[in-house]
DNA sequence: ACAGTATATACGCCAAATGGAATATACAAA
DNA sequence: TTTGTATATTCCATTTGGCGTATATACTGT
């Protein structure tokens, strides 16, 4: 039932060719996040998100797993050096989309500190590694 | 009538999603090239090559010019950054799509060469600049 | 003016992608 | 077992995109 096709650079080009795409994977490389975090960086309503991350997922881009009632995606970054180089060209580049990636990382960060002050109820692999060796 | 809105990194994903385009937009990085050309190399028929050009031109990644009955399709490099950056990628790099642009490419090489020595009918500009300082 | 070659456009059709409402599933806690 | 929260899936309507046939346009040579 979960076939995998082996993934071509025009999937991957259809794949960010859509801006809210792009910024998920954009978010990703970032750090692992839960759907309901995606959800409120990117201001869309659940169905949608669900269903673009469902597409990324059968395209081998992102991977899945389950933390209680959470699911956590995260990138798949063996093979997905196409990717990469795209996001950190856009990273460093001029234009409307690329203002916008940045904008994201930077509400991703201020997510993540309020999470840390406010001890709100979070799956734990969204925080970043704090310091795992006392 | 001819309005090209500001060119964004979706478009160009977009248009590279489909391999066709991406293929064309591989050969013209190697040299202008006419329509007739282009649907040789790639073995298309007329209708299709035309409108695939005509939706790249309105985007702003590709620019036309007219040599007799001819049209002399090449890339337009500013603001195609982008593009560029991905086109280099594919040529290095391993996948199905990747190694059928380097062909495209043999066979470019091939087409132009065979133009030289049968001397058949065909616009100047698509001919390699032969050594113009004699 | 006419015929020929090269290219573009219009129109209609079908497949694929998108979006939302409703519903289903998975898990946790009481 | 019931309730609540998080997420996924189904169904349906709409849009978008690609493709082919036929036709139009642009230019050249006679």
């Amino acid at each position: 039932m979960e076939y995998t096709k082996t993934m071509e650079a025009s999937d991957v080009y259809k794949c960010i060719a859509d801006t809210q795409r792009l910024r998920i994977l954009n978010l990703l490389e970032a750090g692992s996040l839960c759907v309901c975090h995606l959800q409120e960086l990117l201001e869309v309503p659940q169905v949608k998100m669900s269903k673009q991350l469902a597409s990324m997922k059968q395209l081998g881009l992102i991977k899945a797993s389950r933390e209680g009632t959470w699911m956590i995606y995260s990138l798949v970054t063996s093979d997905s050096g196409l990717l990469l180089a795209n996001i950190e060209y856009l990273r460093t580049a001029q234009c409307q989309e690329c203002n916008q990636l940045k904008q994201d990382l930077l509400r991703h960060e201020k997510l993540i500190q309020r999470i840390a002050e406010t001890n709100e109820d979070c799956p734990e692999s969204v925080l970043p590694a704090t310091c795992s060796i006392s």
